[in-house]
RNA sequence: GUCUUGUUAGCUCAGCUGGUAGAGCACGUCACUUUUAAUGAUGUGGCCGAUGGUUCGAAUCCAUCACAGGACACCA
């Protein structure tokens, strides 16, 4: 049973007893007037008065007790709303007759939620307090909290359950509302330069717009299966196509493949589409966001990551072939010869799958002595045609297209490009794909005729890019894990879960 | 998917080369009207992740499984 453990067995018969008392332990009459840290604001002017207390002033404020210290016939309680802790003192002699010692201290504990009343002053250690003349019991908690010093450190605790972890760690709630901001932020940036918000499907009947294995889902009423989106580029660009010239989407993508300290079988990202533009004017944005991040996040511009130190004030621009050669030392007259690049890889110990082109392998260089390099902020342009089925070739050298991807802490978090628009050119690489894919890729993209055609009826000359918002948070909030940046990252189940699909079938 | 390290009270953790389970916090009882992880006294609390094996005897050794952390592989 659930609640079987001896502690919420003691907790329960508290509020048993509350109740037959004529006491309710869940009332809803609260009368909170003002918030923690509104109090705290509002009464600092308290400490420089003489008497140290200002007992015309009165305040209601509700908070669940994190920690408790009884004194006999006083005490002091430590109470926390989600704006900040304040410390109230109880004493017998200020409640109704019989309070304090019977319902007070004996049945309202660390973890309860409470609302007190009374006014401002400040102790003999100098802390700004509350004299309660008033105190009711909201909510009794019938599990008790954690340890009060340690909280709960235990990971897989802290996931299972966030709403022990958002309790107990303070900063575990700094994040998420970093978090927050970060979206809000994105949204009014791109809603200020003109950008529409749009909403694509989530269930595809072709996973396309990246590289990635898909979730299926089953549509009963029209017996076909779903892809959950990899990615919504694909709809993005049929709506440019449409004629709307700037669009953006947040929102989840979803990947099923493995799980790791930075990727989360779900996790958003923001894409957008920018017509009558290019990747440098990508470029020109991207910077233009991060300054507008920063500025209004109110974070330092030598921003600390782990042992790293990233200079937001630093971004660099360099093509991937040259950042081959300065940033990876790989010597200039192998990078362009794909047999000199697998020498050259198998003299480092690094073994490659056989039959890769020169584009893959110039990949293979940079992924292996460029990316974990680029600490300051780096847009890497100009990537080979062959790992980038979407972009558009450079007039200038057809081999190598208008792409860039952007690097922060060694690892990427931004991919952007000057759109494919012509639509013969996007099929033959949709038949490229293919290829690869018989050929055993099982990631290579899906064909996707009705986009090709929606190209065919000509979209205007885009630049389009993807930032991952989760890694974004990540960096910018100095969390090294995916899961301490989601409210709730996905978790094997704890015991055998019965298959969903088998359910629902039988209903 | 592979390797590796964990899993002991509600929480944080000890427990050595095998000999019937420990602390702190929390909780119960008592004392205490300005404390700061309050303090002092005292007590309750455990299927040692699960299942097998070795052994006279297993929290401890071995195997398998589950979950988690870390690293690698794949990717964003």
């Amino acid at each position: 049973m659930i609640f079987d453990n001896k502690f919420v067995q003691q907790r329960i018969e508290k509020a048993n007893i509350l109740k037959n008392a004529g006491y309710n332990p869940y009332a809803n009459n609260s009368k909170r007037n003002t918030t923690i840290a509104k109090y705290l604001n509002v009464n600092a002017d308290v400490a420089n008065t003489e008497s140290k207390r200002d007992e015309k002033r009165h305040y209601i404020v509700s908070g669940r007790i994190k920690l408790q210290r009884i004194m006999g016939k006083a005490s002091f309680i430590k109470i926390e709303d989600e704006s900040g802790m304040l410390q109230v003192y109880v004493a017998r002699d200020n409640l109704p007759e019989g309070f304090y010692n019977d319902i007070f201290k004996k049945n309202i504990e660390v973890g309860d939620i409470v609302e007190v009343g009374g006014y401002p002053f400040v102790t003999g250690q100098g802390e700004l307090s509350l004299h309660a003349d008033s105190l009711q019991l909201l909510t009794k908690a019938i599990s008790p909290l954690p340890e009060k010093f340690h909280g709960v450190t235990d990971k897989e605790i802290r996931y299972r359950k966030r709403y022990l972890d958002l309790i107990m760690n303070t900063k575990v709630k700094k994040t998420f509302q970093t978090r927050s901001k970060v979206i809000s932020l994105t949204r009014r940036f791109f809603e200020d330069k003109g950008f529409l918000e749009v909403e694509t499907p989530m269930m595809h009947p072709i996973a396309g717009g990246a590289n990635a294995k898909p979730f299926v889902t089953h549509h009963n009423a029209l017996s076909i299966d779903r892809y959950l989106r990899i990615a919504p580029e694909l709809y993005l660009k049929r709506l440019i196509v449409g004629g709307f010239e700037a669009v953006f989407e947040i929102n989840r993508n979803f990947r099923n493949e493995g799980m790791d300290a930075t990727h989360n079988p779900e996790f958003t990202s923001i894409e957008f589409y920018w017509a009558y533009k290019t990747y440098k004017d990508l470029i020109r944005i991207t910077k233009e966001y991060f300054e507008y991040l920063f500025d209004h996040l109110n974070l330092p511009t030598l921003l600390p990551y782990g042992d790293l130190e990233v200079n937001f004030a630093n971004f660099q621009e360099i093509p991937l072939i040259e950042s081959l050669t300065t940033i990876g030392g790989v010597p200039a007259d192998v990078t362009g010869d794909a047999t000199k690049i697998v020498e050259y890889l198998n003299a480092k110990g690094i073994t490659v799958k056989p039959g890769l082109n020169l584009g893959q392998l110039q990949g293979e260089l940079f992924d292996e002595f460029v990316e974990e390099k680029l600490i300051d902020p780096t847009f890497i342009t100009e990537y080979p045609v062959e790992i980038s089925p979407l972009a558009r070739r450079s007039d200038e050298n057809p081999a190598i297209t208008e792409r860039f991807e952007l690097f922060i802490a060694g690892r990427e978090i931004a991919n952007a490009f000057s759109e494919l628009n012509d639509p013969v050119d996007q099929l033959s690489r949709f038949e490229a794909q293919m290829a690869a894919k018989d050929s055993g890729d099982d990631e290579a993209h899906e064909m996707d005729s009705d986009f090709v055609e929606a190209l065919s009826y000509g979209m205007a000359p885009t630049a389009g890019q993807g930032i991952g918002i989760d890694r974004l948070v990540m960096l910018l909030t100095n969390e090294h894990s995916i899961r301490d940046v989601l409210l709730f990252p996905a978790m094997k189940p704890i015991s055998a879960e019965e298959s969903v699909l088998q359910n629902t079938d039988e209903e």
